[in-house]
DNA sequence: GTCCAGGCATGCA
DNA sequence: TGCATGCATGGA
């Protein structure tokens, strides 16, 4: 279970005990594209309009300049402290194609990300690569976002995106997907779309939800649910998992129930990285 | 130069 | 309902 420590190091926490946890895979395996590494093997990111600065030494995470109340109530679930990984990667290890991907790449978690920030990031994303998705969100940040410190930058909310128009998005490089940016901005800030309403529907209905959205199909309507609105069960599949998905010709092994997400996210790193024997 | 990337909307059968 | 096609951009 999670039988970490908690403890105020002058202005750090430091939590000891981190089991199943690996910093550095889950800000880089393709579900967060503001996390940037620095040179001492930290990582510093914006979330919830905040910035943070967060290292791991083996069982130790170190969050730079951060209350015990920051951690409790942004922190821990964000990076899934209050979930069981051991137990999940135990469960979905049964199956004996994932078993290596799992072992490989132990500890990435699925964060839990801001709903809104997730949705534009993953319609971004479309047909698109992640050097270039993480290059056009932080354009859009540092042209749209509150600077915080003054070199950070928050993700702009869609009250502030919904006053610009179709070219504004394009001059940040989204090609095509400007328009579907514009009227998404549109539809949130005006109440037409309520993010909070599709949160607390069950993950069929979110996802009927979701696929009204105008540039929102299959595809980013799952990485959505599932990094952006905690539905482990949602199931991303892209060119990387079209191609993970012919060793399941009879579809996904019954100890994935209930986490085909989480199992989804070793699959995609494993056959991302393409490091099978 | 061509191919590809965490795809989608559209038109047509 | 299912399939072909066009779509912006930049790195390999």
């Amino acid at each position: 279970m999670n039988n970490f420590i908690v403890e105020s190091i002058s202005s750090d926490l430091h939590i000891s005990g981190v089991k199943c946890f690996n910093l550095a895979l889950s800000l880089d395996c393709g579900q967060a594209f503001r996390w940037e590494e620095q040179s001492d093997g930290s990582f510093s990111g914006v979330a919830f309009g905040k910035h943070l600065n967060i290292l791991q030494k083996g069982e130790l995470l170190i969050f730079k300049n951060t209350s015990k109340e920051d951690f409790e109530s942004l922190w821990l679930h964000y990076f899934a402290l209050d979930t069981d990984y051991e137990e999940i990667c135990k469960r979905i290890s049964q199956d004996s194609y994932i078993a290596p991907a799992v072992e490989k790449f132990y500890g990435i978690r699925v964060l839990n990300q801001e709903p809104w920030e997730t949705l534009v990031s993953f319609v971004i994303s479309q047909q698109n690569n992640i050097k270039r998705i993480k290059l056009i969100i932080n354009r859009l940040c540092t042209r749209y976002g509150v600077c915080i410190d003054g070199e950070n930058y928050t993700f702009p909310d869609a009250n502030t995106l919904s006053k610009l128009s179709v070219s504004d998005f394009e001059e940040l490089g989204t090609g095509y997907r400007a328009k579907y940016l514009d009227r998404l901005a549109k539809g949130v800030a005006s109440g037409e779309i309520s993010l909070e309403k599709i949160k607390a529907l069950s993950l069929e209905e979110a996802r009927k939800e979701l696929l009204k959205i105008y540039g929102v199909g299959e595809k980013v309507a799952n990485c959505a649910l599932l990094f952006g609105f905690e539905f482990y069960g949602a199931f991303p599949v892209d060119v990387w998992m079209k191609r993970v998905m012919k060793n399941y010709p009879n579809g996904l092994p019954e100890c994935f129930s209930g986490v085909e997400g989480i199992a989804q996210q070793y699959l995609f790193h494993y056959q991302r990285t393409d490091v099978k024997e």
